[in-house]
DNA sequence: TCAAAAGTGTTATCCTTACACCCATGT
DNA sequence: ACATGGGTGTAAGGATAACACTTTTGA
């Protein structure tokens, strides 16, 4: 038994704000926790480490846990949230490593905030880094990644086999298929963290080959007598195309974000938080886009949004743009009180991929 | 400052189970952790004191908060819990008044578990109690429950022309007619949550009035120079038809529960977690029934779980049935491979009241 | 004049809702 | 026979998805 007997509370932001199409998510960098020694293609993560921002928990000083994201958040980076919401709370054993040299577990609370704009930040190693450089396979705008079906499929397929038998081998194939998609299926873009946990599991995130080199696996189920993952070049190049690490972990922290957001997106106007006042449709919908990870149909969206009475037009235009000059919207507020679940709708392009 | 500096975590359980057509839930009954005197009709809530089980998160022996959460139900109360679900982590300052008197912060971790059927527990004081005992105005399933027009909007509205301006004024009828409702809007039967906060500012629940009295009152937002409440005959009216009260916070997690559940119905094929391997698809709707608290159309709804194929049919039927015999059906677990939200869909009846 | 974006119109299709009706069994 | 619950048919209305097309600007 390697248990903590002592634990202590944290609280972990995922900020998130959209830029030049590409969801961008604040992390701070930081002297490593810990670094084993990686196999040669994943060295390239060796230089610096990512985490997510995270605070303690003051009981003295925070009368609730928002206030306290928001309070250290503001000390560390200057920014001022607006949308802030709590996501889980995270407490598995080995989650911090140093438990296994007699450190406290820690029990992270995190949080997920949304912000108008990637303003650089007050003080402090801040970084606001694409969000899809954590999670390439969940990036559709531009069709299916082609990593899913060179890449992560086969090594999928290959994890599934090395079950030690047979309904192991259906109960795995079940989750990569409703995680994954399949003939009848199809991608649900909403199951960003089933997706992460199923690649850590299958050793294919570098996390996974971290925790495992320093004896803190956070999944368990594999104390079983399945065959271990080989790695070889296979693996290995497939870990090097499955995205930047973070620490601890945080990146498992980021796909549930990115998965209540992207699942939020559909019945609750939170597209307007990341927005500023007044927008454009194309603005909007790239919004939409780039948080979704899917192209949208232009006519139909533009319909959609308007139909439901989610946004209303302005007298104004916007006028440096390339072509027509596009009215400018505004949220309209009213919604909350009109329709239960005032979402924008995913009208999605045919994938072509 | 009253903040306590020291923390402890804490893990509640919200145990669902559907028997003859109400949610019941699991409580336990306990000496009382705070017992101002109350006004007269609130006296009967006197005696006897129930809370949510809950047990401490042991980090030496708990890998995960979930098989935490597993075992000390299954130590206090026999039950084998199947379906398990984080709700939400609840810190506020003096939800515990403990920590008014040098007590820690108690942060609690919230779960929802559905189990089959209200078997009788194994030892300790646990008691299965209709879930709408807790909240009578989100039974509608008889049509629209009286109090809601008689007693609580006219309390609300007393407590909306209560704030110091125009604009909290404004504010307040906004957060009263998204919860509950309005012309244009309608019933929101998932915001369980919203109104039962609604109701402890305006103090009118038991727990607002028994934590004003003891100096713990949960929302601060009212330090302002809001009117006070008086405490005259119409509000006790009110205050002794919103319902049973619990412990500390434990309404509130409650509502938490009964919302996100109510919720995740649409999406998710949550509802066989409380029912038998196989069933009717009366006792189907009847569950869904009793959960989302709505009356549904029969037939519409037994054609949208078979045209969804959510379900399937057996060969058996039901025979000590009062008509004709129905047809047993079972969860269909492939939908689950085949589509992203499978949900049961809520068609509900033309409400008459 | 052309590219880039804004914006309109029109279908086919599917899903939901509502209503009407018949069927099988126990009392 | 009739009450009770099981079960089917159908048609109207609305929402969505797919398509084709026009308009207004800057370069």
């Amino acid at each position: 038994m390697t248990g903590a007997t002592s634990n202590e509370i944290g609280l972990n932001a995922v900020i998130v704000a959209v830029t030049d199409g590409a969801p961008r998510v604040l992390t701070v960098e930081r002297e490593a926790m810990t670094a084993p020694a990686l196999p040669a293609p994943l060295d390239k993560w060796a230089d610096r480490h990512f985490a997510l921002p995270f605070g303690p928990f003051e009981p003295g000083a925070h009368r609730t846990l928002d206030l306290g994201v928001r309070s250290w958040v503001e000390e560390q980076t200057g920014l001022n949230l607006g949308y802030l919401e709590q996501l889980y709370t995270f407490a598995d054993r080995h989650r911090d490593p140093r438990e296994l040299v007699g450190g406290p577990r820690i029990v992270s609370i995190g949080y997920l905030a949304l912000v108008r704009e990637a303003q650089p930040h007050g003080e402090g190693p801040a970084e606001w880094i694409n969000g899809y450089s954590f999670f390439p396979w969940e990036d559709w705008r531009d069709g299916k990644p082609a990593m899913i079906d060179t890449i992560i499929h086969p090594q999928l397929d290959r994890w599934i086999n090395l079950a030690s038998n047979a309904h192991k081998r259906a109960r795995r194939a079940e989750r990569v298929s409703i995680a994954f998609g399949s003939e009848d299926a199809g991608w649900d873009f909403e199951r960003v963290l089933e997706r992460y946990e199923l690649l850590y599991e299958a050793g294919l995130v570098t996390e996974s080959v971290r925790d495992h080199a320093i004896g803190a696996l956070q999944n368990h189920a594999d104390k079983s007598n399945n065959a271990p993952i080989p790695l070889d070049d296979d693996r290995l190049t497939a870990l090097a195309t499955t995205g930047r690490p973070l620490e601890l972990d945080h990146r498992r922290i980021l796909a549930t974000a990115l998965g209540r957001l992207r699942g939020k997106l559909k019945y609750r106007p939170v597209v307007f938080e990341l927005l500023p006042d007044r927008f454009t449709l194309l603005q909007l919908q790239q919004v939409v886009e780039a948080l979704s990870g899917v192209g949208l149909h232009k006519q139909n969206f533009r319909r959609l949004v308007i139909n439901n009475k989610l946004v209303e037009p302005t007298e104004d235009r916007v006028t440096q743009s390339r072509g027509r000059p596009a009215k400018l919207f505004r949220f309209r507020r009213d919604v909350l009180r009109e329709r239960p679940t005032p979402g924008v709708g995913i009208p999605a392009r045919r994938v072509t991929g």
